[in-house]
RNA sequence: CGGGGAGUGGCGCAGCGUGGUAGCGCACCUGCUUUGGGAGCAGGGGGUCGGGGGUUCAAGUCCCCCCUCCCCGACCA
C-alpha cells in the first residue's frame, strides 16, 4: 500500500472524547472512527488488524474441529420469547420492527443457532458438532467505555458445541478451552484463565480468558504463590490463621433506635463516646432458597457479601412471613430453634466477638461470641475478595488484578436445549434427548484495543508481528529531491509486493521528520528508512519498532535480510 | 438510572463574565523556498457557534426547553 492512497491520515491530536490510551492511538493513527457513542467504524488499517486476529481464531477453531457458520444478527423476537430472554435480557435488547415482524438484533447466539443447526442434528450419531462464527453483535450498553472495548456494536468470534452427554460436553469444552489457549498465546498478549461465575447466561463451570490491563472493567483475584485465580465474582477465599481466644464479657442487649445499617450503628455508638469501626460488627443477612428455607449468612461489617447461587436476600415484603426476623436487626442467636441454618464467612472466627442485631427491633448485642452465643453451622467464603485475603487452596495472599475479559468459555449443559422445543436429538435408545452445550466467546473488536493498550510508547503504537496491518514500512527521504531514492524504494516495494509481504510504502514527499512520527505512530513492526545519505553509501537502515533497536543494512541485501528476520 | 463536565470548520482550542465584523494552532488548496526526526514565507478555501423557542435595535455570548458526547457510579451474555 503507497501512503499517498492509503485513504486516512493521521492525527497529531487526539479528540477530547478519547480517554485511554489506546483509543487515542487507534483514532489518531486512522485504524478506527466513532459513529456514535460506543459504535465504531473500521477504517484500513484496523480492519487489517481485525482480520489478522480473526484469520488467528479461524486456524484454532477449525483445527479444534469446529466449522465456521454465519448465523444471522437479526433474530425473530420469537426465538427470544422461547427462552425467556426477550425479558431477562431486555435491557441491552435492540429491537428493530419491520415488514416481516418484530426482531432482536442478537447480541448472543444460542438462540439462533439452535434454531440453525438443531435440524441437522437428528441422532446421537450426528454427535458432537461444534460451530463457530465471526458475527456482530448488538447490545444497548448503558454506559459504553474506552474506545472499542465496550460498544454497542462489537464483533464477537462465538462458537456453540452440541454434545449427546455431560461426558462428551465436558470433552468439547476441553478442545474448545485448549484452542483458546492457543489463541491466546499467538497475540502475544499475558492472559489468565480464571474460574468465573456464569451471570445471566446459566450454566455450570466456565472460564474467563482475563488480560491484565489498565483499561480492564473486572478484576480477578490472583494468588501468585499457587497460581489460583478466579473472576472477583466466583473468587472463594480460604480459612484465615488461627484466632485467639481469650476472656470476653458476657453478652448484652443494648438499645439502638434507628440503626438498620452499619454506618447508622458506628455513628450512634460513636455519639455515645463508643469508638467501633465497621469491622466490629457482624452483618447477619437473612437469605431464602427455592423451597423459602431460610439462611442467615455472617460476614464481618466492612465486608461485601457474596451470596451463593441458590439464595436470594430476603425483600422487604418477605419479612412479613418470618415474626422472628427484624429487618436491620438480625443476629444470629438461637436462630437454629427457629429452623434457621447459620453460614459464615471464615472471617467471623477471626473476631472474639461482634456487635450484632438482638432479634428485636431497635436493639443489638454487644460481646456476641461465636460457639459461647450463637452457632455457626457451616464455615465457608461469602464474601467478596479483597487484596490480601488467604487464598481458597493456599493461604498465601490474594491479589486483585485488573483485566479485560477477552474471552468466556461455558459449560452450558442443559439450559437452553430444555427451553427450546426441538432442541432434541433421537438418543441410542429411540428416546428423545436434550444438547448438552456449550458456548465459547471472544471479545474480537476489543482486542485491538486491548492489544494497543499493551504494546505501545509515548510515541505511539507498537503492533506485534502477528497482528500487525503491515509488516514492513518502507519509508523514503525527500523523494522529491532524489529520483534514485524513488527508484531504489520502487524497486524494493515491487519486489516485496511479489513476494507477498505485507508492505506500506511511505511515498509522500514531505518533511521526513513527518514521516518518522507518524512510523512509530501506525507502529508497523519493521520501519526501513531509505535516504540518499545511505544509499550513496550502499545502506539503508532498518529499525525495529518493538525492540527500538535499528541497524544498518546493505541496501542490495535488504529484501533478503527482512526475509531472514522473520518477515513473511 | 444517579452525580459531574463539555458541545464554536475534519482535529485541538480561545471568544461568552461586561451582547455589537467568528478567531488561533494542526489539517486542506495555490505558489516559491526547504529536505535524515512533527519546515519557512506568501496567498487561499471551509463554520446554520448541538437544536428549538424567548429577551433585545442586535445573541456564539443572556433566559427556558430539548438533544448529543465524555468521566465517576449503578448495570454488565
Amino acid at each position: 500500500m503507497r501512503m499517498t492512497r492509503l485513504a486516512t491520515k493521521t492525527q497529531r491530536e487526539a479528540p477530547a472524547d478519547a480517554e485511554a490510551e489506546s483509543h487515542q492511538l487507534l483514532v489518531r493513527a486512522g485504524y478506527i472512527r466513532r459513529l456514535a457513542s460506543g459504535v465504531y467504524s473500521f477504517l484500513p488499517l484496523g480492519l487489517k488488524v481485525l482480520a489478522k486476529l480473526n484469520q488467528i481464531v479461524r486456524e484454532e477453531l477449525d483445527s479444534a474441529g469446529a466449522q465456521e457458520v454465519m448465523l444471522s444478527a437479526l433474530h425473530p423476537v420469537e426465538l427470544w420469547e422461547q427462552t425467556g430472554r426477550i425479558e431477562t435480557m431486555s435491557d441491552v435488547l435492540m429491537r428493530v420492527e419491520a415488514k416481516g415482524g418484530s426482531f432482536v438484533l442478537g447480541p448472543t447466539h444460542e438462540e439462533a443457532v439452535i434454531a440453525t443447526i438443531a435440524p441437522d442434528l437428528e441422532s446421537y450419531r450426528d454427535l458432537p458438532v461444534t460451530v463457530y462464527q465471526i458475527q456482530t453483535k448488538f447490545r444497548d450498553e448503558a454506559r459504553p467505555r474506552f474506545g472499542l472495548m465496550r460498544t454497542r456494536e462489537f464483533v464477537m468470534a462465538d462458537g456453540y458445541s452440541f454434545d449427546a452427554s455431560a461426558e462428551g460436553m465436558k470433552a468439547s469444552y476441553q478442545q474448545m478451552y485448549e484452542a483458546y489457549l492457543r489463541i491466546f498465546d499467538r497475540l502475544q498478549l499475558p492472559y489468565v484463565p480464571v474460574e468465573a461465575d456464569s451471570g445471566a447466561i446459566g450454566g455450570d463451570v466456565n472460564h474467563e480468558f482475563m488480560v491484565p490491563s489498565p483499561i480492564g472493567e473486572d478484576y480477578f483475584a490472583h494468588c501468585e504463590s499457587c497460581g489460583y485465580a478466579a473472576n472477583i465474582e466466583a473468587a472463594r477465599r480460604g480459612p484465615q490463621r488461627e484466632a485467639e481466644i481469650g476472656e470476653v464479657e458476657p453478652m448484652s442487649v443494648v438499645s439502638t433506635p434507628e440503626t438498620s445499617s452499619i454506618q447508622e450503628l458506628v455513628r450512634f455508638f460513636r455519639s455515645r463516646g463508643e469508638n467501633f469501626e465497621e469491622n466490629n460488627f457482624l452483618k447477619s443477612i437473612a437469605c431464602k432458597d427455592a423451597a423459602d428455607e431460610i439462611t442467615i449468612i455472617l460476614i464481618p461489617g466492612d465486608r461485601e457479601a457474596r451470596i451463593p447461587k441458590g439464595l436470594a436476600p430476603l425483600a422487604n415484603s418477605d419479612f412479613d412471613s418470618f415474626s422472628f426476623l427484624f429487618k436491620g436487626y438480625i443476629g444470629p442467636m438461637q436462630m437454629q430453634e427457629q429452623g434457621v441454618k447459620v453460614v459464615a464467612d471464615f472471617s467471623v472466627l477471626e473476631s472474639q466477638s461482634w456487635i450484632t442485631g438482638a432479634n428485636l427491633d431497635g436493639h443489638h448485642v454487644i460481646n456476641a461470641q461465636p460457639d459461647r452465643d450463637f452457632i455457626v453451622d457451616e464455615l465457608g467464603s461469602f464474601v467478596v475478595v479483597q487484596n490480601g485475603d488467604p487464598c481458597p487452596s493456599c493461604g498465601s495472599d490474594l491479589k486483585l488484578i485488573r483485566s479485560v475479559e477477552a474471552g468466556h468459555t461455558f459449560q452450558l449443559g442443559l439450559a437452553y436445549s430444555s427451553k427450546i422445543p426441538g432442541a432434541t436429538f433421537k438418543a441410542e435408545n429411540g428416546l428423545d434427548e436434550k444438547f448438552w452445550m456449550g458456548c465459547y466467546g471472544i471479545g474480537m473488536s476489543r482486542l485491538p484495543a486491548v492489544l494497543a493498550e499493551h504494546f505501545h510508547d509515548s510515541s505511539g503504537l507498537m503492533w506485534p508481528a502477528s497482528v500487525a496491518p503491515f509488516q514492513v514500512e518502507i519509508l523514503t527521504i525527500s523523494p522529491g529531491k532524489f529520483p534514485e531514492v524513488v527508484a531504489y524504494c520502487d524497486s524494493i516495494y515491487r519486489q516485496l509486493l511479489e513476494l507477498k509481504v505485507e508492505v506500506l510504502y511511505d511515498d509522500r514527499d514531505i518533511a521526513p521528520g513527518v514521516k518518522f512520527a507518524d512510523a512509530d505512530l501506525l507502529g508497523i513492526p519493521k520501519i526501513v528508512t531509505i535516504g540518499q545519505r545511505g544509499l550513496s553509501a550502499g545502506m539503508v537502515e532498518v529499525k525495529d519498532r518493538l525492540s527500538g533497536e535499528r541497524i544498518e543494512v546493505e541496501a542490495n541485501l535488504l529484501v533478503e535480510h527482512l526475509r531472514a528476520n522473520g518477515v513473511q
